[in-house]
DNA sequence: CGGTTCCTTGAGAGAACTCAACGTCGGTGG
DNA sequence: CCACCGACGTTGAGTTCTCTCAAGGAACCG
């Protein structure tokens, strides 16, 4: 991965016509609203793994990031030179969250696999703050959600829980609907095992072990549930999953 | 502990004599947004270990809580009735951040020694979020800030590193500007172990070694910081600290 | 084709856990 | 006043889970 951050063209985003659908953090607002998040997008970019950084841990937070399509992960590099994942963004998902009380990254963010971002300058949402309670609500929410998340990651879990929570999580956000559906996982088990503070070695061996069982079918980064019962209750106390069940929480 | 939230007393708490000062997160708004945000506390309880939770994981999130004075731990229980903790709050931390996009609590609160929180109802911050854009910053702010912490924190380090960051983070927490000076930690071994994800003895067994290293000393609660810079360096790759250096980020 | 990256499986090592015991402290009640 | 009890803190010995090191096979790409 190169150390540098790559350059922003200039390509007007359409809220409208974006992949992302649904999975938008804007999807449910009234149109005028969404109109006005439209316009705070500026651009969006297309990224590419190994071809360099969306941004780098200590760069002024100058935006905030929207992921259109594939999967973007954030990350920090200790001393040794070591990669440690802190999140796989999907969709929909917002990048630079834990940025918000900072004027800089605490982390970096690159491409795990072909993906597109859209880019909102944060000055320009520090501005619609002012007008747009609902898109700040928004904002809070997703913050919110996300903190109890990484709270419900941290906790000392076996890897076989780890590994189940994250199999279920991946799928209620990757494919919602598609219960039961072959699912293709964007990273690689590396990857996951960073995430998971796994060695990739102990992922290969608990999917494995998963797959004898008869819980998960695994060919390579497809995937599919087969007894979801049983991987449910390995994941149940990791609690990771139906973060989004209830949405407007906050709303009176 | 008890199964049943404690009964809220009727004290309606004056901001300006509040004994968080200047660690309350209204501290630094003007006097107007304060006296607002003042208008909103409702009430303040006192709250003592094993005398019953603030409130139990699935409870409806009703209020937000912040705390006065104490500390106050966050924690779920598992099928096995097996305690994780999740966080420690300090006077002028904020109680269910974490449940701002959900309608439930994901966690339950008690108090670590004799404490105080005052009490918003959440109907009425919502309210209030369409009027004052700076409060909601501040929100959002510290919803910000303790997802970094807990990103932090969730990543596979030694036990060493841990104690290390844990140390530190309360030393910056509980007494900012008396660096060296000793310390009294709220909290039980078997908590800190609990909320690092290491067993009691691992706990000890490395403040002892931290002792005779010539890093940290320590009777029983009390503890001082020896050698900063050792200490520091063990908790680096951690990169808990420091979360709270440059405030008004979202401010434009 | 080579070369690289990823996935998988095996064997040994090490960090932290569990189990167990003991000392200390503070409260309680005889 | 003191014996008792429970909670907490500390230390030791053995176990276990995951990691590290090593190697082979599969997929992809120039």
């Amino acid at each position: 991965m190169g150390a540098h951050s790559v350059p922003f063209d200039r390509c007007k985003p359409n809220c409208s016509m974006c992949p992302a659908g649904s999975r938008c953090f804007t999807s449910g607002l009234p149109d005028q609203e969404i109109s006005l998040w439209n316009d705070l997008v500026q651009t969006h970019v297309p990224l590419f793994p190994g071809h360099g950084a969306l941004f780098n841990a200590g760069d002024e937070a100058e935006n905030l990031y929207l992921v259109r399509a594939g999967c973007v992960k954030t990350y920090t590099i200790d001393e040794e030179g070591n990669e440690r994942i802190r999140g796989f963004h999907l969709p929909g998902d917002l990048i630079g969250l834990d940025a918000l009380s900072r004027r800089h990254h605490p982390c970096a963010a690159g491409a795990v696999e072909a993906s597109q971002v859209c880019v909102i300058p944060r000055a320009r949402v520090a501005a619609e703050l002012q007008r747009s309670p609902a898109l700040m609500q928004r904002l809070l929410e997703r913050t919110s959600r996300e903190l109890s998340a990484a709270l419900s990651l941290s906790g000392d879990f076996t890897a076989d829980q780890r590994v189940a929570a994250f199999v279920l999580s991946m799928q209620e956000r990757l494919a919602p609907s598609a219960s039961g559906q072959k699912l293709r996982l964007p990273m690689t088990r590396r990857d996951i095992g960073n995430y998971l503070r796994l060695a990739t070695e102990t992922v290969c061996r608990v999917i494995t072990r998963l797959e004898q069982q008869g819980v998960l079918e695994s060919r390579d980064r497809a995937l599919a549930i087969r007894d979801r019962r049983r991987l449910a209750g390995l994941a149940e106390p990791v609690g990771l999953s139906g973060s989004g069940a209830d949405y407007f929480a906050l709303a009176a």
